[in-house]
DNA sequence: TTGAAAGCGCTAACAA
DNA sequence: TTGTTAGCGCTTTCAA
């Protein structure tokens, strides 16, 4: 009387000796409270729909029996997974962990898996990573792509997505305030007594560095601070370096960096060439990561609200994944500031005119 | 002639307007080949069991059409999705970065999609992070894991599982050798004149702690260099700091981190309170993240291979996937070395004997 | 070597 | 409010 269900490869060549003991299906449920199947899989998803007293004796029957729905064969007729991806350029960059956090602390709270595709810095590992994850989500933060804007808009447009980091009309974008944050480091630098800045370029494929630069280049001319930009570098404490070395035979006053790990690496190959910061040159970061705060002297730096900027990410994807219109217009964007460190003090009184 | 597929939901309230365009499946392309649908199956799976002509014919057909096999469906017949989970205690630790990429490249070899699931240090989290992934992976790589022994073997028992830095009869486990790890260490520091160690630990949930502590315990007592343990603390920059605190009124002559975080944290700490690392306390983390060569000075620490770890522990769970026998015995262990850098030093000359 | 047909576990018309 | 019935796209027996 209970091996009417119609199984046939149920006990197959048992080949991997680790398989779980079958668990338990909605027919099972269905068969113990004396439902049909559609009842049961209506009990759990539109619990309204169904007479309190079944879906009661139904509720009974499924824990009694461990049961839980089996996602995969959910996702079959309904097209949804409950899974989004959230893809990052690379995960040794400890400017991600906040902001994975938060995503995947909204993406939880909805009931949501989140799977984390890495880059790896590369556009093709990138597009590969992503390739593979996309017929399984139904949707993907893009955090820092590497990947062109008419790609990026190509796979917008199999799958709800939002970009991170980086402003790509008729895709809903969230950017930090890049603009409000160079202006707070040139008016600092300003108030230290700074008349102007380097900038030491990340990657070209960065949004955020152009945006930067721009940015440096605007604040620069309002407030009469001259500009001038070396790079691209690599952004990684070995792109600082060698930018560092580049930066040494005329001496800048200040100097501000694509990001923080570029930032560590220019102080740390001007420490060893003996040149001392903030004493002989100002240094500045963007992103205030980890070890920012551990090194010596301690770095200044613009930072976000990184976990925000993860949960806000997200809580955006899941509406537009749940039929909301996405949003048009620009980018949202979320505040910057200025964290005051050791790495930056006052411009040491030059003789020579610059 | 193309309107005979039974179709009968694919156009249904389109409620949401990001909706891609329906991909071929394995009928479309069957149709297209003239051929059954079963024959396109058995064309990917088993290439072998086709004639070679018509294998050609269904492959151009599959092109023309761009089919991609469809994950999830494939996944409710076989009851395998290509999915492993790999399970972190937190994201935001960069002693993972490197072990998640080795990971990450050994799934990718595969075909596999690697699933992140981070515990961010909690139990109950990594539990609920663990229980949301495990219906829709094929195994599952526990990296540092908060649970109990029990509690992993019951989850190993539901789907194929290696566990990274603990060792757990029964369950495929890949520690890294901490005993040699420590004895290099002691050696070390004996060479440097040093008689006696003080372990900070880590969390009591940790099972690195303590065999890093068991080791240090009886190197201590082979070589004749008197030891002592003070914590537990947490795992971070914050731990080390609170540790350092305890440390200072009878100042010891080296001390032993649980990892590199506290090893910072305590040299920081140290530092505000005027004690100079090494020339007071020299002192030694393990782990090697990506700060410890970029704090002042450069920490001296005990390294792992991560990224191999990270391929070794998703190959070998790829491994028992495929049906392999779990090797029995114990862990895998995996080589250690001490990089010397300049937070350890001599032992000063002390008056008062200890 | 190929085709027909049943079924993986679930959802969603449609009727009752 | 509930049951019946077709599928979702793929795999896998079983026959041909």
């Amino acid at each position: 009387m209970k091996s009417d269900s119609p199984r046939t490869r149920a006990d197959g060549p048992g080949d991997d000796g680790t398989d779980a003991p079958k668990s338990a299906t909605i027919y099972d449920v269905a068969r113990k409270a004396g439902v049909a199947a559609s009842t049961v899989s209506r009990a759990f998803a539109r619990p309204g729909r169904v007479n309190a007293v079944t879906a009661e004796r139904i509720r009974g029957a499924a824990e009694s029996l461990g049961y839980r729905a089996n996602p995969l064969a959910r996702a079959l007729p309904t097209g949804r997974t409950s899974i989004i991806a959230f893809t990052i350029s690379d995960v040794a960059n400890p400017f991600y962990a906040e902001i994975i956090r938060g995503a995947q602390a909204a993406a939880a709270e909805a009931g949501f898996t989140m799977v984390l595709a890495d880059g790896q810095e590369s556009e093709v590992l990138e597009r590969e990573a992503l390739e593979r994850v996309i017929p399984i989500v139904d949707g993907i933060v893009l955090a820092t792509s590497r990947m062109s804007d008419a790609a990026i808009k190509v796979t917008a447009r199999q799958k709800p997505m939002v970009v991170l980091n980086r402003s790509i009309p008729e895709v809903p974008s969230l950017t930090t305030d890049n603009q409000s944050g160079v202006r707070q480091v040139v008016e600092y630098l300003l108030g230290l007594g700074h008349r102007s800045v380097t900038y030491v370029a990340g990657p070209e494929a960065s949004w955020a560095d152009g945006a930067r630069w721009r940015a440096l280049l605007e604040v620069g001319a309002k407030l009469k601070v001259s500009t001038r930009r070396i790079g691209p570098f690599a952004p990684t404490v070995h792109g600082g370096r060698e930018a560092a070395t580049h930066l040494m035979s005329p001496l800048p006053s200040a100097v501000l960096a694509y990001n923080d790990q570029v930032a560590i690496g220019v102080i740390n190959q001007l420490a060893e060439a003996g040149i001392v910061v903030p004493t002989a040159v100002s240094v500045i970061g963007f992103d205030d990561i980890f070890a920012s705060s551990l090194i010596t002297p301690a770095l200044t730096t613009v930072a976000a609200p990184l976990q925000q900027m993860g949960v806000i990410a997200v809580r955006n994807l899941l509406a537009v994944i749940n039929g909301a219109q996405p949003r048009a217009g620009g980018a949202l964007v979320v505040p910057t500031h200025l964290i005051e460190r050791g790495s930056a003090g006052p411009a040491r009184h030059r003789k020579d005119k610059e």
